[in-house]
DNA sequence: AGGTGTGAAGGATTTCACAGCC
DNA sequence: GGCTGTGAAATCCTTCACACCT
Protein backbone atom coordinates (compact mmCIF):
# COMPACT_ATOMS: atom_id res chain seq x y z
CA UNK A 1 0.00 0.00 0.00
CA UNK A 2 2.99 2.67 0.07
CA UNK A 3 1.27 3.90 -3.34
CA UNK A 4 -0.90 6.20 -1.57
CA UNK A 5 0.81 6.13 1.89
CA UNK A 6 1.96 10.31 1.40
CA UNK A 7 -1.13 11.37 -0.57
CA UNK A 8 -2.49 14.21 2.04
CA UNK A 9 -6.77 13.49 2.66
CA UNK A 10 -7.74 16.97 1.33
CA UNK A 11 -6.25 15.64 -2.21
CA UNK A 12 -8.19 12.34 -1.50
CA UNK A 13 -11.24 14.51 -0.90
CA UNK A 14 -10.84 16.78 -3.82
CA UNK A 15 -10.43 13.50 -5.89
CA UNK A 16 -13.95 13.11 -6.50
CA UNK A 17 -14.61 16.45 -6.97
CA UNK A 18 -12.39 16.17 -10.12
CA UNK A 19 -14.37 13.28 -11.35
CA UNK A 20 -17.46 14.55 -11.04
CA UNK A 21 -16.54 17.64 -13.19
CA UNK A 22 -14.70 15.50 -15.69
CA UNK A 23 -17.56 13.55 -15.95
CA UNK A 24 -19.79 16.75 -16.68
CA UNK A 25 -17.01 17.80 -19.44
CA UNK A 26 -17.25 14.46 -20.96
CA UNK A 27 -21.02 15.00 -21.82
CA UNK A 28 -20.41 17.70 -22.60
CA UNK A 29 -17.68 16.78 -25.34
CA UNK A 30 -14.84 18.62 -24.26
CA UNK A 31 -11.87 16.30 -24.93
CA UNK A 32 -9.56 18.14 -22.59
CA UNK A 33 -9.21 20.39 -19.92
CA UNK A 34 -6.86 22.51 -18.01
CA UNK A 35 -5.72 22.68 -14.28
CA UNK A 36 -6.93 26.30 -14.40
CA UNK A 37 -11.08 25.13 -15.08
CA UNK A 38 -10.80 21.69 -13.19
CA UNK A 39 -9.59 24.63 -10.43
CA UNK A 40 -12.80 26.96 -10.89
CA UNK A 41 -15.17 24.40 -11.07
CA UNK A 42 -14.22 22.74 -7.82
CA UNK A 43 -13.02 26.65 -5.84
CA UNK A 44 -9.49 25.47 -5.17
CA UNK A 45 -6.38 27.25 -7.12
CA UNK A 46 -4.77 25.69 -10.42
CA UNK A 47 -1.33 24.61 -8.74
CA UNK A 48 -3.95 22.75 -6.32
CA UNK A 49 -5.25 20.59 -8.85
CA UNK A 50 -1.64 20.03 -10.37
CA UNK A 51 -0.26 18.81 -7.10
CA UNK A 52 -3.39 16.67 -6.37
CA UNK A 53 -3.36 15.00 -9.70
CA UNK A 54 0.69 14.51 -9.62
CA UNK A 55 0.14 12.14 -6.28
CA UNK A 56 -1.26 9.77 -8.79
CA UNK A 57 0.61 9.89 -12.00
CA UNK A 58 1.38 12.24 -14.85
CA UNK A 59 -1.75 12.66 -16.91
CA UNK A 60 -0.94 15.81 -18.20
CA UNK A 61 0.37 16.65 -21.33
CA UNK A 62 2.23 20.31 -21.01
CA UNK A 63 0.44 22.71 -23.67
CA UNK A 64 -2.55 21.41 -23.58
CA UNK A 65 -3.95 20.02 -20.71
CA UNK A 66 -5.61 16.95 -19.54
CA UNK A 67 -7.44 14.23 -21.94
CA UNK A 68 -10.55 14.14 -20.54
CA UNK A 69 -11.20 10.11 -21.32
CA UNK A 70 -8.02 9.56 -20.66
CA UNK A 71 -8.16 11.13 -17.20
CA UNK A 72 -11.86 9.88 -16.49
CA UNK A 73 -10.66 6.12 -16.95
CA UNK A 74 -7.99 6.71 -14.67
CA UNK A 75 -9.63 8.76 -11.96
CA UNK A 76 -12.25 5.55 -11.93
CA UNK A 77 -9.81 3.18 -11.38
CA UNK A 78 -8.01 5.21 -8.60
CA UNK A 79 -11.52 5.19 -6.86
CA UNK A 80 -12.36 1.72 -7.38
CA UNK A 81 -15.36 3.11 -9.34
CA UNK A 82 -14.74 1.10 -12.50
CA UNK A 83 -15.88 -1.91 -10.36
CA UNK A 84 -19.11 -2.77 -9.10
CA UNK A 85 -19.30 -2.04 -5.37
CA UNK A 86 -21.85 -3.93 -2.81
CA UNK A 87 -23.45 -1.81 -0.01
CA UNK A 88 -26.04 -2.99 2.40
CA UNK A 89 -28.00 -0.53 4.32
CA UNK A 90 -29.23 -0.62 7.92
CA UNK A 91 -32.76 1.87 9.12
CA UNK A 92 -35.72 2.22 6.74
CA UNK A 93 -36.99 5.03 8.44
CA UNK A 94 -37.38 8.30 6.67
CA UNK A 95 -33.80 8.85 5.47
CA UNK A 96 -33.58 5.35 5.03
CA UNK A 97 -35.63 5.44 2.63
CA UNK A 98 -34.77 8.36 0.54
CA UNK A 99 -31.50 6.59 0.45
CA UNK A 100 -32.76 3.29 -0.74
CA UNK A 101 -34.19 5.41 -4.18
CA UNK A 102 -30.91 7.69 -4.16
CA UNK A 103 -29.87 7.31 -7.93
CA UNK A 104 -26.58 8.78 -7.08
CA UNK A 105 -25.03 5.44 -5.40
CA UNK A 106 -25.96 4.11 -8.71
CA UNK A 107 -24.12 5.95 -10.60
CA UNK A 108 -21.13 5.85 -8.98
CA UNK A 109 -21.25 1.84 -9.48
CA UNK A 110 -22.30 1.05 -5.75
CA UNK A 111 -24.80 -1.78 -5.79
CA UNK A 112 -27.17 -1.71 -2.84
CA UNK A 113 -28.23 -5.36 -2.41
CA UNK A 114 -29.98 -5.10 0.94
CA UNK A 115 -32.29 -3.04 3.32
CA UNK A 116 -32.19 -4.27 7.22
CA UNK A 117 -35.00 -2.69 9.86
CA UNK A 118 -36.32 -4.39 13.30
CA UNK A 119 -38.96 -2.71 12.88
CA UNK A 120 -41.52 -5.47 12.34
CA UNK A 121 -43.93 -3.64 10.39
CA UNK A 122 -41.29 -2.62 7.97
CA UNK A 123 -39.79 -6.14 7.19
CA UNK A 124 -41.17 -7.20 4.45
CA UNK A 125 -41.95 -3.58 2.67
CA UNK A 126 -40.84 -3.83 -1.04
CA UNK A 127 -37.24 -1.71 -0.79
CA UNK A 128 -38.40 1.08 -2.77
CA UNK A 129 -36.74 1.83 -5.84
CA UNK A 130 -34.11 -0.07 -4.39
CA UNK A 131 -32.59 -3.16 -6.64
CA UNK A 132 -32.64 -5.61 -3.64
CA UNK A 133 -36.93 -6.62 -3.18
CA UNK A 134 -37.85 -6.37 0.25
CA UNK A 135 -36.96 -5.09 3.62
CA UNK A 136 -35.10 -8.18 6.20
CA UNK A 137 -35.07 -8.90 9.92
CA UNK A 138 -31.71 -7.07 10.98
CA UNK A 139 -31.50 -10.61 12.14
CA UNK A 140 -30.42 -11.76 8.61
CA UNK A 141 -27.57 -9.08 8.86
CA UNK A 142 -24.71 -11.10 9.55
CA UNK A 143 -25.75 -14.05 7.14
CA UNK A 144 -26.29 -11.74 3.70
CA UNK A 145 -23.00 -9.64 4.65
CA UNK A 146 -20.74 -12.80 4.84
CA UNK A 147 -22.35 -14.58 1.81
CA UNK A 148 -21.99 -11.86 -0.37
CA UNK A 149 -18.52 -10.35 1.23
CA UNK A 150 -20.00 -6.81 1.98
CA UNK A 151 -17.52 -4.69 2.63
CA UNK A 152 -19.56 -1.26 2.75
CA UNK A 153 -22.74 -0.37 5.04
CA UNK A 154 -24.89 2.67 5.22
CA UNK A 155 -25.67 2.81 8.61
CA UNK A 156 -29.40 4.93 8.72
CA UNK A 157 -30.73 3.91 12.79
CA UNK A 158 -31.09 6.13 15.99
CA UNK A 159 -27.98 7.31 17.64
CA UNK A 160 -28.81 4.64 20.51
CA UNK A 161 -28.69 1.91 18.07
CA UNK A 162 -25.53 3.01 16.04
CA UNK A 163 -22.58 1.62 17.81
CA UNK A 164 -24.32 -2.20 18.39
CA UNK A 165 -25.01 -2.32 14.79
CA UNK A 166 -21.18 -1.25 14.17
CA UNK A 167 -20.11 -3.78 15.76
CA UNK A 168 -22.25 -6.10 14.38
CA UNK A 169 -21.40 -4.63 10.71
CA UNK A 170 -17.32 -5.02 11.55
CA UNK A 171 -17.70 -8.93 12.97
CA UNK A 172 -19.31 -10.03 9.93
CA UNK A 173 -16.58 -8.25 7.32
CA UNK A 174 -17.58 -5.09 7.10
CA UNK A 175 -14.95 -2.55 6.69
CA UNK A 176 -16.13 0.63 5.86
CA UNK A 177 -19.61 2.53 7.65
CA UNK A 178 -20.97 5.25 6.25
CA UNK A 179 -22.79 6.60 9.38
CA UNK A 180 -25.68 9.54 9.81
CA UNK A 181 -26.07 8.36 13.25
CA UNK A 182 -24.90 11.65 15.33
CA UNK A 183 -22.34 9.86 17.40
CA UNK A 184 -19.07 8.68 16.72
CA UNK A 185 -18.52 4.70 16.12
CA UNK A 186 -16.45 3.46 18.39
CA UNK A 187 -14.57 0.86 15.63
CA UNK A 188 -11.81 -1.55 15.71
CA UNK A 189 -8.26 -0.99 13.59
CA UNK A 190 -9.07 -1.96 9.94
CA UNK A 191 -12.41 -0.27 10.14
CA UNK A 192 -13.13 2.91 8.96
CA UNK A 193 -16.02 5.27 9.72
CA UNK A 194 -17.29 8.43 8.29
CA UNK A 195 -20.31 10.17 9.68
CA UNK A 196 -22.56 12.49 8.00
CA UNK A 197 -24.47 14.46 10.35
CA UNK A 198 -26.93 16.56 8.88
CA UNK A 199 -27.85 18.94 11.41
CA UNK A 200 -24.20 19.48 12.47
CA UNK A 201 -23.66 20.58 8.80
CA UNK A 202 -26.64 23.22 9.25
CA UNK A 203 -25.29 24.30 12.56
CA UNK A 204 -21.55 24.71 11.35
CA UNK A 205 -23.56 26.80 8.10
CA UNK A 206 -25.08 29.12 10.53
CA UNK A 207 -22.04 29.75 12.50
CA UNK A 208 -20.44 30.75 9.22
CA UNK A 209 -22.84 32.95 8.43
CA UNK A 210 -23.70 34.67 11.62
CA UNK A 211 -19.46 35.37 12.24
CA UNK A 212 -19.52 36.76 8.52
CA UNK A 213 -17.21 34.18 7.14
CA UNK A 214 -18.70 34.77 3.41
CA UNK A 215 -16.46 32.58 0.81
CA UNK A 216 -17.49 29.86 -0.39
CA UNK A 217 -16.88 26.86 2.28
CA UNK A 218 -14.85 23.55 0.92
CA UNK A 219 -15.20 20.17 2.51
CA UNK A 220 -16.73 20.31 5.59
CA UNK A 221 -17.85 17.98 4.39
CA UNK A 222 -17.21 17.26 0.94
CA UNK A 223 -17.89 20.34 -1.62
CA UNK A 224 -17.43 23.76 -2.00
CA UNK B 1 -15.48 40.24 13.00
CA UNK B 2 -11.96 40.05 14.36
CA UNK B 3 -13.44 37.70 16.72
CA UNK B 4 -13.47 34.55 15.23
CA UNK B 5 -10.57 36.21 12.28
CA UNK B 6 -7.63 34.03 13.19
CA UNK B 7 -9.60 30.49 14.12
CA UNK B 8 -8.73 27.38 11.97
CA UNK B 9 -11.66 26.08 10.36
CA UNK B 10 -11.13 22.49 11.58
CA UNK B 11 -11.51 23.72 14.95
CA UNK B 12 -15.02 25.37 14.31
CA UNK B 13 -16.08 22.04 12.40
CA UNK B 14 -15.17 20.07 16.01
CA UNK B 15 -17.06 22.67 18.01
CA UNK B 16 -20.23 20.90 17.06
CA UNK B 17 -19.14 17.69 17.78
CA UNK B 18 -18.21 18.66 21.39
CA UNK B 19 -21.17 20.10 22.24
CA UNK B 20 -22.92 17.05 21.25
CA UNK B 21 -21.07 14.67 23.37
CA UNK B 22 -21.48 17.83 26.04
CA UNK B 23 -25.18 17.33 25.51
CA UNK B 24 -25.18 13.70 25.98
CA UNK B 25 -23.18 14.20 29.14
CA UNK B 26 -25.65 16.86 30.78
CA UNK B 27 -27.99 14.30 30.15
CA UNK B 28 -26.37 11.60 32.17
CA UNK B 29 -25.79 14.25 34.91
CA UNK B 30 -22.23 14.68 34.65
CA UNK B 31 -21.20 18.16 36.08
CA UNK B 32 -17.70 18.13 34.78
CA UNK B 33 -15.69 17.13 31.99
CA UNK B 34 -12.10 16.99 31.17
CA UNK B 35 -10.56 17.82 27.82
CA UNK B 36 -9.16 14.16 28.04
CA UNK B 37 -12.44 12.84 27.84
CA UNK B 38 -13.84 14.90 25.38
CA UNK B 39 -11.04 13.77 23.22
CA UNK B 40 -11.96 10.34 23.29
CA UNK B 41 -15.19 10.87 22.34
CA UNK B 42 -14.44 12.98 19.37
CA UNK B 43 -11.12 10.72 18.25
CA UNK B 44 -8.68 13.81 18.75
CA UNK B 45 -6.38 14.51 21.18
CA UNK B 46 -6.60 16.47 24.74
CA UNK B 47 -4.46 18.82 23.34
CA UNK B 48 -6.10 19.79 20.94
CA UNK B 49 -9.77 20.36 22.68
CA UNK B 50 -7.98 22.78 25.34
CA UNK B 51 -6.43 24.47 22.05
CA UNK B 52 -9.83 24.44 20.08
CA UNK B 53 -12.01 25.98 23.54
CA UNK B 54 -9.32 28.74 24.41
CA UNK B 55 -10.03 29.89 21.03
CA UNK B 56 -13.45 31.15 22.21
CA UNK B 57 -12.47 32.01 25.92
CA UNK B 58 -11.12 30.13 28.61
CA UNK B 59 -13.62 27.99 30.16
CA UNK B 60 -11.90 25.68 32.11
CA UNK B 61 -11.32 25.20 35.91
CA UNK B 62 -7.29 23.70 36.52
CA UNK B 63 -7.90 20.77 38.51
CA UNK B 64 -11.21 20.12 37.69
CA UNK B 65 -12.03 20.36 34.04
CA UNK B 66 -14.71 21.94 32.26
CA UNK B 67 -18.19 22.81 33.73
CA UNK B 68 -20.95 21.37 32.02
CA UNK B 69 -23.40 23.48 32.10
CA UNK B 70 -21.31 26.49 31.65
CA UNK B 71 -19.76 25.03 28.60
CA UNK B 72 -22.99 23.67 26.87
CA UNK B 73 -24.47 27.38 27.28
CA UNK B 74 -21.40 29.06 26.14
CA UNK B 75 -21.32 27.20 23.86
CA UNK B 76 -24.85 27.12 22.14
CA UNK B 77 -24.35 31.16 22.06
CA UNK B 78 -21.43 30.58 19.99
CA UNK B 79 -22.93 28.80 17.58
CA UNK B 80 -25.63 30.46 17.57
CA UNK B 81 -27.79 27.21 18.91
CA UNK B 82 -29.48 29.05 22.02
CA UNK B 83 -31.99 31.50 19.44
CA UNK B 84 -34.37 29.85 16.91
CA UNK B 85 -33.07 30.04 13.27
CA UNK B 86 -35.87 29.98 10.68
CA UNK B 87 -34.67 27.75 7.52
CA UNK B 88 -36.79 26.89 4.24
CA UNK B 89 -36.09 23.79 2.42
CA UNK B 90 -36.23 23.37 -1.83
CA UNK B 91 -36.80 20.26 -2.95
CA UNK B 92 -39.76 18.20 -2.10
CA UNK B 93 -38.42 14.54 -3.91
CA UNK B 94 -36.96 11.63 -1.73
CA UNK B 95 -34.12 13.43 0.34
CA UNK B 96 -36.45 16.33 0.74
CA UNK B 97 -39.18 14.77 2.02
CA UNK B 98 -36.40 12.87 4.36
CA UNK B 99 -35.40 16.63 5.84
CA UNK B 100 -39.07 17.78 5.94
CA UNK B 101 -39.37 15.17 9.02
CA UNK B 102 -35.41 14.57 10.45
CA UNK B 103 -35.68 15.53 13.70
CA UNK B 104 -32.43 16.57 14.31
CA UNK B 105 -32.88 19.93 12.86
CA UNK B 106 -35.38 20.73 15.47
CA UNK B 107 -33.24 19.78 18.23
CA UNK B 108 -30.35 22.27 17.55
CA UNK B 109 -33.15 24.88 16.83
CA UNK B 110 -33.82 25.19 13.74
CA UNK B 111 -37.43 25.62 12.40
CA UNK B 112 -38.32 24.83 9.18
CA UNK B 113 -40.77 27.20 7.97
CA UNK B 114 -41.45 26.65 4.71
CA UNK B 115 -40.88 23.90 1.95
CA UNK B 116 -40.95 24.22 -1.52
CA UNK B 117 -41.35 22.18 -5.06
CA UNK B 118 -42.00 23.11 -8.35
CA UNK B 119 -43.85 19.46 -9.35
CA UNK B 120 -47.34 21.08 -9.87
CA UNK B 121 -48.39 17.29 -8.43
CA UNK B 122 -46.22 17.66 -4.90
CA UNK B 123 -47.67 21.51 -4.49
CA UNK B 124 -50.32 21.06 -2.08
CA UNK B 125 -49.55 17.84 -0.68
CA UNK B 126 -48.84 18.64 3.11
CA UNK B 127 -45.28 18.73 4.25
CA UNK B 128 -44.90 15.66 6.55
CA UNK B 129 -43.79 16.27 10.06
CA UNK B 130 -42.95 19.66 9.52
CA UNK B 131 -43.92 22.59 11.47
CA UNK B 132 -45.04 24.42 8.04
CA UNK B 133 -48.64 23.29 6.28
CA UNK B 134 -47.93 22.28 2.45
CA UNK B 135 -45.43 22.53 -0.09
CA UNK B 136 -45.36 25.83 -1.78
CA UNK B 137 -44.59 26.26 -5.58
CA UNK B 138 -41.40 27.83 -5.95
CA UNK B 139 -42.98 30.50 -7.60
CA UNK B 140 -43.85 31.91 -3.74
CA UNK B 141 -40.04 31.53 -2.58
CA UNK B 142 -38.70 34.84 -3.08
CA UNK B 143 -41.81 36.27 -1.27
CA UNK B 144 -41.56 33.71 1.35
CA UNK B 145 -38.12 34.37 2.18
CA UNK B 146 -38.38 38.20 2.20
CA UNK B 147 -41.39 38.52 4.78
CA UNK B 148 -39.34 36.00 7.18
CA UNK B 149 -35.78 37.31 6.83
CA UNK B 150 -34.56 33.54 6.18
CA UNK B 151 -31.35 33.29 6.02
CA UNK B 152 -30.56 29.60 5.40
CA UNK B 153 -31.84 27.44 2.67
CA UNK B 154 -31.63 23.53 2.41
CA UNK B 155 -30.89 22.60 -1.36
CA UNK B 156 -32.58 19.46 -2.34
CA UNK B 157 -33.09 19.78 -5.89
CA UNK B 158 -31.73 17.48 -8.86
CA UNK B 159 -28.24 19.26 -10.03
CA UNK B 160 -29.62 21.07 -13.22
CA UNK B 161 -31.54 23.18 -11.01
CA UNK B 162 -29.47 24.03 -8.10
CA UNK B 163 -27.44 26.73 -9.60
CA UNK B 164 -30.29 28.87 -10.58
CA UNK B 165 -32.04 28.54 -7.31
CA UNK B 166 -28.89 29.60 -5.50
CA UNK B 167 -28.99 32.58 -7.35
CA UNK B 168 -32.50 33.21 -6.31
CA UNK B 169 -32.14 32.35 -2.43
CA UNK B 170 -29.13 34.68 -2.44
CA UNK B 171 -31.12 37.29 -4.84
CA UNK B 172 -33.61 37.29 -2.25
CA UNK B 173 -31.50 37.23 0.79
CA UNK B 174 -30.31 33.73 1.94
CA UNK B 175 -26.67 33.77 3.53
CA UNK B 176 -26.19 30.07 3.41
CA UNK B 177 -26.99 27.52 1.64
CA UNK B 178 -26.42 23.62 2.82
CA UNK B 179 -26.49 21.90 -0.82
CA UNK B 180 -27.44 18.48 -1.76
CA UNK B 181 -26.81 18.32 -5.42
CA UNK B 182 -23.72 16.90 -7.13
CA UNK B 183 -22.71 20.66 -8.10
CA UNK B 184 -20.40 23.09 -6.84
CA UNK B 185 -22.36 26.16 -6.76
CA UNK B 186 -20.92 29.77 -7.59
CA UNK B 187 -21.82 32.30 -5.25
CA UNK B 188 -21.64 35.83 -5.22
CA UNK B 189 -19.83 37.06 -1.89
CA UNK B 190 -21.48 37.13 1.58
CA UNK B 191 -23.05 33.74 0.40
CA UNK B 192 -21.82 30.77 2.07
CA UNK B 193 -22.73 27.02 0.28
CA UNK B 194 -21.22 23.49 2.13
CA UNK B 195 -22.13 20.81 -0.57
CA UNK B 196 -22.85 17.06 0.93
CA UNK B 197 -22.22 14.75 -2.26
CA UNK B 198 -24.10 11.50 -0.45
CA UNK B 199 -22.60 9.69 -3.95
CA UNK B 200 -18.94 11.44 -2.78
CA UNK B 201 -19.36 10.67 0.29
CA UNK B 202 -19.53 6.82 -0.38
CA UNK B 203 -16.85 6.96 -2.65
CA UNK B 204 -14.17 8.71 -0.19
CA UNK B 205 -15.01 5.89 2.08
CA UNK B 206 -14.65 3.06 -0.29
CA UNK B 207 -11.18 4.70 -1.41
CA UNK B 208 -10.03 4.29 2.40
CA UNK B 209 -10.71 0.98 2.32
CA UNK B 210 -9.48 -0.34 -0.27
CA UNK B 211 -6.09 1.35 -0.20
CA UNK B 212 -6.11 0.04 3.53
CA UNK B 213 -6.15 3.54 4.93
CA UNK B 214 -7.56 1.68 8.23
CA UNK B 215 -8.01 4.57 11.14
CA UNK B 216 -11.30 6.17 12.18
CA UNK B 217 -11.30 9.10 9.94
CA UNK B 218 -12.68 12.25 10.72
CA UNK B 219 -14.45 15.31 8.95
CA UNK B 220 -14.54 13.98 5.42
CA UNK B 221 -17.73 15.37 6.75
CA UNK B 222 -18.26 16.38 9.86
CA UNK B 223 -16.72 13.73 11.72
CA UNK B 224 -15.36 10.69 14.09
C1' DA C 1 -2.28 14.31 42.12
C1' DG C 2 -5.13 16.06 38.37
C1' DG C 3 -6.15 19.53 35.06
C1' DT C 4 -6.13 23.92 32.09
C1' DG C 5 -3.92 27.51 28.93
C1' DT C 6 -0.28 28.42 25.87
C1' DG C 7 4.33 29.42 23.70
C1' DA C 8 7.33 26.86 20.92
C1' DA C 9 8.33 23.01 17.95
C1' DG C 10 7.03 20.01 14.58
C1' DG C 11 4.30 18.36 10.59
C1' DA C 12 1.38 18.77 6.98
C1' DT C 13 -0.65 21.17 3.21
C1' DT C 14 -0.95 24.98 0.12
C1' DT C 15 0.98 28.46 -2.75
C1' DC C 16 4.77 30.27 -5.47
C1' DA C 17 7.39 30.38 -9.29
C1' DC C 18 9.80 28.49 -12.80
C1' DA C 19 12.04 24.86 -15.87
C1' DG C 20 10.59 22.40 -19.58
C1' DC C 21 7.45 20.63 -23.17
C1' DC C 22 3.80 21.12 -26.97
C1' DG D 1 1.53 31.32 -26.18
C1' DG D 2 -0.44 27.91 -23.23
C1' DC D 3 0.15 24.45 -19.87
C1' DT D 4 2.07 20.73 -16.82
C1' DG D 5 5.13 18.88 -12.96
C1' DT D 6 7.72 20.10 -9.05
C1' DG D 7 11.23 21.86 -5.72
C1' DA D 8 11.27 25.56 -2.39
C1' DA D 9 8.90 28.86 0.45
C1' DA D 10 5.11 30.08 3.03
C1' DT D 11 1.20 29.07 5.64
C1' DC D 12 -1.71 26.59 8.43
C1' DC D 13 -2.68 23.16 11.98
C1' DT D 14 -1.40 19.90 15.54
C1' DT D 15 1.35 18.15 19.14
C1' DC D 16 4.61 18.86 22.89
C1' DA D 17 5.76 20.23 27.17
C1' DC D 18 5.47 22.96 30.87
C1' DA D 19 4.02 26.92 33.95
C1' DC D 20 0.50 27.45 36.82
C1' DC D 21 -3.78 26.62 39.41
C1' DT D 22 -6.84 23.75 42.82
Amino acid sequence: MAKSEGIPAPAVRRLSLYLRHLENSQGRNRATVSSRELSRAVGVTDAQVRKDLAYFGQFGHPGIGYRVDDLVARMREILGADKVRSVVLIGAGNLGKALMSYRGFRKKNFNLIAVFDNDPQKVGEPAADAVCDRIQSLDKLEAVVRKHEVKLAILAVPASAAQVIAERLATAGVRGILNFAPVILQTRPGVTTSTVDLAVQLEQLSFLVTTGQTGDDRDGDGLN
